[in-house]
DNA sequence: CATGGATTTTGACATATATCAAACCGTTGT
DNA sequence: ACAACGGTTTGATATATGTCAAAATCCATG
């Protein structure tokens, strides 16, 4: 989806040199990566920032950050592991709305209702900064460039839910797992991670039901890609052996 | 999705008595329902906002409101008639993001890449005000309660996304078109028209483009609807015989 | 009021994916 | 090491929806 820029990373002190126009920075306590990195902020506002995150917290594998119905009281920049969110149909069925990773936020589904329109799971142990959305709010009333980062956070939200429904809505099984599979190499990337090995932290089950198929489907395809020599894997191990030769797989044309 | 207040409506005058808890308007030259109707502002403060909103523009059907990759300047407020957004594929399909109605306000999708990522067209001769974005967010930044209702309205848009993402993603056509005309009602009803008798301003290819289905599909999932007495449609005139049973189908298991 | 083009409906058929079922791993605990 | 269990793969079949085609209807225009 969106360009990042390269960056810095280290769980180093606070104080930072301001590089000419783009200030580089990690938090000492949490890598509020999306939060801080495209904003231009003095270190006195960046400790001011700091200030909000102060409390980090862990999550098991399987438990739960929030549930449906909870009352928004933070947002949460995810530290390190990762998270899925859920919708729960009122028949049982839930489906998955998305997966976070590293250095995004989560919990921007409350802010409407003040209370939280999905479950957040986490799909490892994580740990997770959290961010007092009343402080947030009072903070980017000071701080423009905050405020806009903000506002572009969520904005990145909602393109990034209609990417999802162009994929739901007209992509099949194979150019959605595609899709998916380039879209967490791009993140990986962005991350300094490898773009072409990682672990899936996610069920066959889950893909399923955040790209709307069947865990056979996914299965499947999945098959299909390695019998094809696009990738390799194994289970929850994936390597993705021709990055363009994927990424070709999304303009077949019916 | 989120539900609706009741509210007062009208062309009148900008002074308005201040109620109780809930601040009840109607902007002198153009029914910010979405912006104005759940924020507490003081008359002061409403007059602000007013000027913000001094540019009315009409459209006429089939012209663009913005496209992708204009260059974000304004969100607008849908005064009157209605407009799709729509994805743009690199293969040259569309996908219809949403459909937006009075009263609605459309644009959010630019304020992450600071340029349009969907093109904006009138589904009929339509009439929006322009909100001119740096503007609502210098005054956002003074007014504590148009802050948070901002966040609101953008959080609700990724509310809304995700259901659009559970439609796709486990519905079935018969179940997505029932959910597509009750949400449908709902926003007329909301409006204070009627919730069962309305007019449908876009095609079955549109509608079965938001649907993630053919037009075909539409068609005779219309037809079905009619037989069983759930609707009576006539091309773009629809009345929804019973709401009640029409709910009943979005609960059918597979 | 008649004509022509676009939209919608209906039909027949093809196909991608769901569904059901069984076999195959990989992990955990005894 | 073995058993037990959840997750995954693979296979056979069913079905909802897509695709193609033609007829019917609507709507704009002269």
């Amino acid at each position: 989806m969106a360009a990042h820029s390269p960056f810095l990373e280290g769980n180093q002190n606070v104080q930072r040199s301001v590089l000419p126009s783009q200030l580089k920075i990690a938090c000492s306590n949490c890598n509020l990566r999306e939060l801080c990195l495209p904003v231009d902020l003095s270190i006195g506002e960046m400790q001011q920032l700091e200030l909000l995150s102060h409390a980090k917290h862990n999550y098991t594998r399987g438990s739960y950050l929030y549930r449906i119905g909870d009352k928004l009281h933070s947002l949460y920049a995810i530290h390190s592991g990762s998270f899925k969110t859920q919708f729960l149909h009122e028949d049982g069925r839930e489906q998955v709305t998305g997966f976070q990773m590293v250095g995004e936020i989560i919990g921007l589904d409350a802010i409407s209702t003040d209370r939280h329109n999905c479950d957040a799971v986490a799909l490892e142990n994580s740990e997770v900064c959290e961010l007092p959305f009343n402080k947030l709010e009072s903070l980017s009333r000071e701080l423009p460039s905050l405020q806009r980062h903000l506002h572009k956070i969520m904005s990145s939200e909602i393109v990034r839910s209609q990417g999802i429904m162009l994929l739901l809505g007209s992509m099949r099984a194979e150019q959605r797992l595609a899709a998916f599979l380039l879209n967490l190499s791009q993140r990986f990337a962005a991350r300094g991670l490898s773009p072409t090995r990682f672990q899936l932290r996610m069920s066959r089950q889950e893909i399923g039901s955040y790209l709307g198929l069947q865990l056979e489907t996914v299965s499947r395809a999945f098959s299909h890609f390695q019998d094809d020599g696009l990738i390799s894997v194994k289970v929850r191990s994936i390597e993705i052996l021709s990055l363009q030769r994927l990424q070709s797989c999304l303009n077949s044309s019916p």
